[in-house]
RNA sequence: GGCGCCUUGGUCAAGCGGUUAAGACAUCGCCCUUUCACGGCGGUAACACGGGUUCGAUUCCCGUAGGCGUCACCA
């Protein structure tokens, strides 16, 4: 059979870690195994609703190149892939297991159902609701109904026996069915809760494996019930584990957890933290962690994905965006640059393309470029002592002798760019008998005031030009009189 | 609290009865080097605990502990 995968998510806001690895997993094994990748909106939640949340998700999506084959415009036999424009499905398959004894209309209000869970509660005891209008014959029902009541429809789980499924990371999973609450199937607004809308949709447009989050675990068991009472076959299930904050919380929002494009905003790079995610949670055994995007295909495999949950390290993701950063070709990397680099005014004298040749080894993350380079266009307040070194056999008379050298020979300098500094002052060392850092090291200094800066005396001096070296070197011998 | 699941260094993780228990990130040190970064080399650091099964358990089974998940007309 053709494996069929969906990503199904629920537009209420950013695109989550999470969830962007449950649609990866989705496309990569579908990829792998030939299949179709299918995409639905669970939109059943009118209260949670957001605006511009399915825009992300499609906008995520496509910048993370994970294409479906199936979707909201991209209509297959399926749709429509909007669960709020499948309300008379899920209506029609609710009846159908009221007739089969496997659902029954229920009116019970907000209120009687709270104070059922508050009574339950003062006891130490676990709610379940009560069975209450199972009593309620249908026909009494439908008039009830035909009279304007509000009404939902739930699940007639058997009080007794045990029901499981098998998942494919999670083997066996086996609940009582003692422990299983009537859950509501079809909401008083007509739409479907998520467990019925899974259960159909996922039936309805040939799912074979339904990949999703942990957090459904000990709902799917009762999942089976459904599936018997409509006489379908279940699909697999591959349930995923949690990728936490820390040992203790799962990643949120709410704790301020980046999002993909909270991530993408600091200057992370798409490939770079769909690479990450990949790992987190599966790996094929190698000690591979760069991966490409067909080797993730061709890699990818079902048991390879772990039981335990792992925690997001911000940290490793930096080391491999800058592992990207650093393995893009420079033109690549000028481009993505550029934009950061602009974002610094102070800049803009300056070719940018030598600054960011400065810099591709020495960022993770784009947004480290600015402040990276800030420091260019002035000569932080020194002293100078900080041009002794003793690793360069450099005091302060011996400091200023070199800068007087270093000047005298930027003055001969007709052609100013990077090779012709570089030769110059290698060439000095060896005249006067130096070392090179005994040159470079004031060199550098006398251009920024600065212990460490990213690039060395000749890059700088190349970028900052000409008359701007020179005065600065001026400005530093006058320091030593 | 009931039920379910999980447990290898700080983190990601390999391991699927016999290993000096890989590798990566982070960290520390050294080398390279005109500073920084890159790169190279090396160090510190782990099988939650207690019982079994077995000639032999990180690995299989049972407990304990801890953590997470779930108990909605949310997904």
């Amino acid at each position: 059979m053709k494996v069929r995968t969906r990503f199904a998510p629920s537009p209420t806001g950013n695109m989550h870690i999470g969830n962007l690895r449950t649609a990866l997993y989705g496309y990569l094994f579908a990829r792998k195994e030939k299949g179709d990748f299918v995409v639905r909106i669970e939109d059943t939640d009118q209260v949670r609703l957001q605006e511009n949340a399915t825009e992300i998700i499609f906008k995520t999506l496509e910048q993370t190149k994970l294409d479906f084959d199936e979707g909201p415009g991209k209509e297959g036999d399926c749709g429509p892939y909007f669960q709020s424009e499948r309300r008379e499905i899920y209506k029609k398959y609710a009846l159908e297991l009221i007739d089969k004894g496997a659902a029954y209309y229920c009116f019970c209000t907000d209120e009687m159902l709270e104070q059922g869970r508050k009574e339950a509660e003062s006891k130490g005891e676990v709610y379940k609701y009560p069975k209450t209008c199972l009593k309620i014959d249908r026909k009494e029902a439908e008039e009830r109904i035909a009279k304007g009541e509000k009404y939902v429809i739930r699940q007639n789980t058997p009080t007794s026996g045990e029901v499981y499924f098998d998942d494919v990371i999670f083997g066996r999973i086996t609940v009582d069915c003692s422990d299983l609450d009537d859950m509501v199937l079809l909401k008083s607004d007509g739409l479907p809760t998520y467990n019925f809308a899974n259960v159909v949709d996922d039936h309805l447009m040939g799912i074979t494996h339904v990949m999703r989050g942990c957090e459904y675990l000990s709902s799917t068991p009762k999942y089976n019930l459904l599936y018997a009472a409509f006489g379908w076959e279940p699909p697999m299930y591959v349930h995923l584990p949690l990728i936490m904050r820390d040992a203790t919380h799962k990643l949120s929002k709410r704790h301020g957890d980046k999002s993909f494009h909270d991530l993408l905003d600091d200057g992370f790079l798409t490939d770079a933290v769909v690479n990450y995610i990949a790992l987190l949670g599966w790996n094929d055994g190698s000690n591979k962690e760069i991966y490409t995007r067909e080797e993730l295909i061709e890699a990818f495999d079902l048991s390879g994905i772990s039981k335990s949950p792992s925690i997001f390290d911000i940290n490793k993701l930096r080391w491999m965006n800058g592992e990207y950063i650093k393995n893009m070709d420079f033109d690549t990397f000028f481009a993505l640059a550029l934009p950061w680099i602009e974002k610094e005014e102070c800049l803009k004298e300056y070719d940018a393309k030598k600054l960011a040749k400065l810099i591709q080894s020495r960022v993770e993350i784009l947004s480290e470029i600015p402040q990276k380079l800030a420091f260019l266009p002035f000569v932080e307040p020194h002293t100078t002592e900080m041009y002794c070194h003793k690793k360069f056999k450099l005091d302060e008379a011996g400091a200023k002798e070199s800068l007087e050298q270093v000047l005298a020979k930027y003055k001969t300098i007709e052609n100013w760019c990077e090779q012709e500094i570089h030769d110059a002052l290698i060439a000095l060392a060896q005249e006067v008998g130096k070392k090179n850092g005994a040159i470079m090291w004031p060199a550098r200094v006398a251009l920024c005031g600065l212990e460490s800066t990213p690039g060395g005396a000749v890059e700088l001096a190349d970028i900052i030009g000409k008359d701007e070296t020179i005065a600065r070197l001026e400005n530093a011998i006058k320091m030593f009189s």
